[in-house]
DNA sequence: AAACCTCAATGATGGCCGTCAAGTGAAACC
DNA sequence: GGTTTCACTTGACGGCCATCATTGAGGTTT
C-alpha cells in the first residue's frame, strides 16, 4: 500500500491540500527501495540532518541538462521524467524515475554536468542531499558504492535492451513492450497470470518519444491493438489502460518459440 | 606507442608468430587505463596470482549471451566486440572494447547471466580473473567499486546518447558520428585540428549494426559523403578511412550554431 | 451555455530507408 | 590460372512511418 502525496487540481492550478510535514529518512516510505538502505542508523542520520525536502508539481523542473551537479535527488513519492531535448526543442523521455530512485549520482561521480533534464510528471516529493554528504558516505561505507554500482548496471542493461529493441522491433512491438513495462512497474509484484488495468502516467506524446516515434504512430498502433482486442483504452484522455490478457500482449514483442 | 600482439594470416588461418609469454599485471601495457590502477601492489599481486591469460584470434568467442559469469575479462591488447543477436541470427554490435577495459563486471555484480556476447574482432590478449578474487577486492578496497561505478556511469552516458541519436538523427548523421568516434578512439589524444587517417577495425555490416541500419544504407551514405569530399575510403576492403577535415565531418551530426 | 484550449484520433501524402536482386572485386584455395 | 567465396557496391521497388492538416472529445474559463 503506497501513500501518495495529496494534491488536487483547482482553477487550473495544482494545489497542495496538505502541508509538507514530517517525513524523514527513517520514516520514508521508499526507504527500503533506495541505495541508502545499506547504511547504518548513524549514517542515515547524517543524510537526514543534511537533506532538504521539496514538493514538486507536474511540469516543475528538478534540474536541467548542462547544470552543475551540487547534490543528488532522492524521489520519495510521485514520478520524475528524465528528458533530453533536440535542437528543435522536441524532447525524448529517456527514463521514468519512481519512488526510491536517486538521481544525479552519475554526474556527481563523473564530476560533470547533467546530461539530461529532470521534471516532475506527477505531484512529487524529492529530497536533496548535498555532494559532500554523499561523497563522505561513499568513502566510509563501501557497500553504498556497490549498491549504486548495481543500480548503474541495471540501468545499463535496460539502456542496451532499448537500443536493441529500437533497431530490431517495429513501432507496434515497441509500444506493446512499453505498455508491458508500465504495467509491470505500476502493479509492483503482482501475479501477471491474468489481465491488468492501470492509469497511464504519461501522455501519448511522451510515450511516443520513449519508443522513438511520433504521437500519430502511437495512435495508429493503439487503434490496431484495440481492434484485435489486445488492449483497451478508456477514461479521460484515454489514459486508462485495460489488458485482458498480459500474455497476448507479451507475444507482440517476444516472438513465441518454435515447436 | 602501443605494442600489438603479433599475429599473421597464412593459408587462411591466423597464427601466432610469438608464443604467449611473460606479461603480467605489473608490466601490463594497459595497466594505467584499467580500474585496477587504484589497487595497492599487494592487491594487484592477488589478481596477478589468480589470473589466467588467453590469446584470442578474430572470431573467437569470449562468452555468450546467457552464460553464467564466473570471472571478469580484462582486455590487454586487441579489440573485443560486444554483440546481441536477434531471433533471425542477425547481430548488432553494442560496443567495442579496447585495451584496458574490463568486461563482465556487470553480470558479476547483478549476479545474473551475460546479457550479450563477446567476441574478438582483432587478435587479442585477455586475462580472466575469477569472481572470488574480484569480490574480495571490491569488499576490501572501496576505491575499486567507485572506479567501476565511474565506468558504468560513462557507459550509461554513451548508451543514452546512442538512444538519443538513433531517434533524432538520420542514417547519414549517425554514420558520420560513428566515424568520428572511431577516429577519436584510434588516434588517442591527438589534436583534431587537421585531418586524420585510420584503418577501420570493423566491417560495413558491423558498422551498420552499430548505428541501427543495413550495410546497403551504409554504402549509400559512404557514396554521398565521398561525393561531397568529406571522407575517403581506400585500401583493401575499403577499410582505410581518410578525413581531410574533421570539423566538416563533425558538422554532419552537430548542427552548427545559429549566428 | 458558449467559447476556448489542449490532447487524441484519423486521413492524405511523401520520403527515407529496408528489402530483394544483380553486379563487382579481391583474397583464398584448387 | 581458374574457380570459389565473401564482402562491398549499386540499382529498383515498396513499405513503414514521419509530416502536415483536420476533426473530435474533455475540461476549464468567461
Amino acid at each position: 500500500m503506497r501513500i501518495q502525496a495529496v494534491h488536487v487540481k483547482s482553477n487550473g492550478e495544482w494545489k497542495r491540500t496538505v502541508p509538507a510535514i514530517g517525513t524523514n529518512c527513517f520514516t520514508c516510505q521508499a526507504r527500503h527501495r533506495t541505495e541508502w538502505c545499506v547504511l547504518s542508523d548513524d549514517e542515515l542520520r547524517l543524510i537526514d540532518d543534511n537533506r532538504v525536502g521539496r514538493e514538486l508539481l507536474p511540469g516543475e523542473v528538478l534540474f536541467n541538462e548542462g547544470d552543475d551537479c551540487r547534490r543528488v535527488y532522492c524521489v520519495e513519492t510521485g514520478l520524475i521524467g528524465i528528458r533530453k531535448y533536440d535542437a528543435d526543442g522536441n524532447s525524448i523521455l529517456l527514463h521514468l524515475s519512481m519512488p526510491g530512485e536517486t538521481l544525479g549520482y552519475r554526474a556527481l561521480l563523473t564530476d560533470t554536468d547533467f546530461k539530461a533534464s529532470a521534471e516532475a510528471l506527477e505531484p512529487s516529493r524529492v529530497c536533496f542531499i548535498g555532494n559532500r554528504t554523499v561523497r563522505s558516505l561513499l568513502e566510509q561505507n563501501p557497500a553504498l558504492g556497490l549498491r549504486f554500482l548495481k543500480r548503474a548496471s541495471n540501468e545499463l542493461e535496460e539502456a542496451e535492451e532499448k537500443i536493441f529493441h529500437n533497431v530490431t522491433l517495429s513501432v507496434r512491438a515497441r509500444f506493446a513492450h512499453l505498455l508491458a513495462v508500465l504495467i509491470d512497474r505500476t502493479l509492483n509484484e503482482t501475479d501477471g497470470s491474468a489481465g491488468a488495468e492501470i492509469r497511464l502516467p504519461i501522455s501519448r506524446t511522451d510515450m511516443a518519444s520513449m519508443i522513438g516515434t511520433t504521437p500519430e504512430s502511437v495512435s495508429r498502433a493503439i487503434r490496431k491493438l484495440e481492434d484485435e482486442g489486445i488492449v483497451h483504452f478508456s477514461g479521460t484522455g484515454g489514459r486508462t489502460l485495460t489488458v485482458p490478457d498480459l500474455e497476448t500482449l507479451a507475444n507482440e514483442f517476444e516472438p513465441q518459440e518454435y515447436l
